[in-house]
DNA sequence: CTGTTAGCGCTTTCAG
DNA sequence: CTGAAAGCGCTAACAG
């Protein structure tokens, strides 16, 4: 491996020399620096980041941490949003996996994780508000953080998250105006900021709107199809039925299919409208609302800079939008 | 940031004694380690992996490249599989971005990339037989090297695949079992060793089989629903026609949708058989051939390990199985 | 403008 | 069993 001394040895320069080169540093004759960078280039040398590090303090690299199993769609494009900024300003990213941690003979948690990795700052996607000590850590260190989708704050903690009150508020009011008087909610999991905004926005808007509100109508469960069936199964036999269900896209698609299964037919028995506007939804024809996960990524990483910067940290609130389909019709 | 220097100061232990011991050297009174250990956890300080793999050249990282927008339903389960064997033996991931490589003043490739970041080893998953001098360096360095679905071996170099010959095998076979003559093959995008492999085991099958082979039959294209479409809408312009279509799942996916604008019955016209295995097969009720993505990805972790330690470089080749869903009839 | 020197935090001989 | 010292590859004062 080529190092800054077989450099410097090579030139016949010093190594402060061959540094001062490799950063782009001021004060070294336009000369040397010329030759510096032909022997750079004839031994295809590059410096080690590892070094830098060390004497820098700075690693051009930023950590993500995700619950175990997050590994969804959803997240995919976040990282892409995320990948695609970071990228472009020399960061690579760190994917911090923790299985480790249980066995081992010290406390060793998402601070110490970053602290020991040493990276520039971290981001965190698809944690609920469960269990939220588990941050006090890294709220209260140096470390710049961002959060997907979970509203914590700290001296060096930001968040971005789409709008989700106003989501779930243009699906009532586009349900309300397609004439829709009865209308269901399934939520996401309790102790999701997402899933709260979303029963915030719903809430809200039915009251605003002088709509029924009946906590019968409302569901709760995991963001998957059965949650959707579940719900599905107890809306068929009521004698009260909503005439219209929001849910998030795969629980929403989930209600499709049950319902479908048990003869109802979308839209003509039940508008059903999602949230989040995942590609399968595509393939149902849903209606929903759009979040803008590659710009959720880039937000994060553009905010993320910024702490690091110390030029801003002020949360990020993205808009969405609704996407109109087939699964919602007038009555 | 604590240090080993103030746990060396705070314990009145030279700085070796506690790298000792961080270690699990031997030769460390037993007293002197528990003393050590409980300054250590009151202090919970956990040693800079940077500096560590400054002095001892191994970092405990695994780099991941990746080319551009290739972060799809596959990969990510891929990912998935890589990372929980990696994570279980300690170490964190890093995802190689190459944003920044096109400007840059020097030649800066994979190997560059790698030796720079000082990865212990590096993943590639998503490439195609395109362009293969870009892998030059890689392969005759000495950086552990795993391929993902690209079968290219050197000293330190090996690759993990499914065995899609046998799996094109099982296709049409099982398709010929069905009664069907007239196969169609929609190939994914040439050049890729994937696709190359699944149509010589369509060939050959069909040869052994002594059923009809016909150019016309065979298609190519991207792996999307387009290409399904574009195929369909030749297939159902032919006066020959063949009774079923063998494709990858996202094309067969596209194929049954094109069919189906077109007033065909799938399976009742034709008869559709996938491969890979996607989750959004399952909608679409598609019989298709399993490709074990975790495993895929777990074996190219493993294998990666054993080049690391030098114990294998054996290419490792994952068995398929068959789905059978609602897509194929017999006739 | 250039080079010397002292670290960054850790590991690893090698004496004691 | 313990510690002093050198060194991993680089950066950053500071002299010259």
């Amino acid at each position: 491996m080529t190092t800054i001394n077989d450099i410097a040895r090579i030139a016949r320069v010093s190594k402060a020399t061959v540094s001062k080169v490799i950063n782009n540093y001021p004060g070294v004759k336009e000369e040397t620096r010329r030759h510096v960078l032909n022997v750079i280039k004839e031994y295809n040398y590059w410096p080690s980041s590892v070094a830098r590090s060390l004497s820098t303090n700075k690693s051009f690299t930023i950590g993500i941490f995700e619950p175990v199993r997050i590994n969804n769609f959803f997240f995919r494009e976040v990282f892409e949003g995320i990948e695609s900024v970071l990228g472009e300003e020399g960061y690579d990213i760190l994917y911090l996996t923790n299985k480790l941690w249980e066995n081992s003979w010290l406390k060793f948690s998402f601070k110490e994780k970053c602290i020991n990795r040493g990276v520039d700052g971290v981001i965190m996607m698809g944690f609920g508000r469960v269990n939220l000590s588990e941050f006090d850590g890294l709220l209260n260190s140096n470390i710049p953080t961002v959060f997907v989708d979970l509203d914590l704050v700290g001296s060096n903690t930001s968040y971005v998250t789409s709008n989700n009150v106003e989501g779930a508020e243009m699906a009532i009011r586009y349900l309300a105006g397609l004439g829709h008087k009865k209308i269901a909610m399934i939520k996401g999991p309790a102790g999701f900021k997402l899933a709260n905004d979303r029963f915030t926005g719903y809430q809200k808007t039915i009251h605003e709107l002088n709509l029924e509100y009946n906590p019968d109508w409302v569901f709760s469960g995991e963001y998957s199809m059965e949650t959707g069936y579940d719900a599905v199964n107890k809306i068929i036999k009521m004698r009260n039925r909503p005439t219209a269900i929001f849910a998030e896209d795969m629980i929403a698609i989930g209600a499709i299919r049950a319902l479908r299964e048990n003869g109802f037919s979308v839209p003509e028995d039940f508008s059903v409208m999602g949230f989040d506007n995942i590609e399968l939804g595509l393939h149902y024809g849903l209606t929903t609302i759009n979040q803008d996960r590659n710009g959720l990524g880039e937000a994060a990483s553009r905010l993320l800079l910024d702490i690091i910067n110390k030029k801003s940290f002020s949360p990020v609130i993205l808009p969405v939008e609704l996407i109109e389909r087939d699964t919602c019709r007038s009555i």
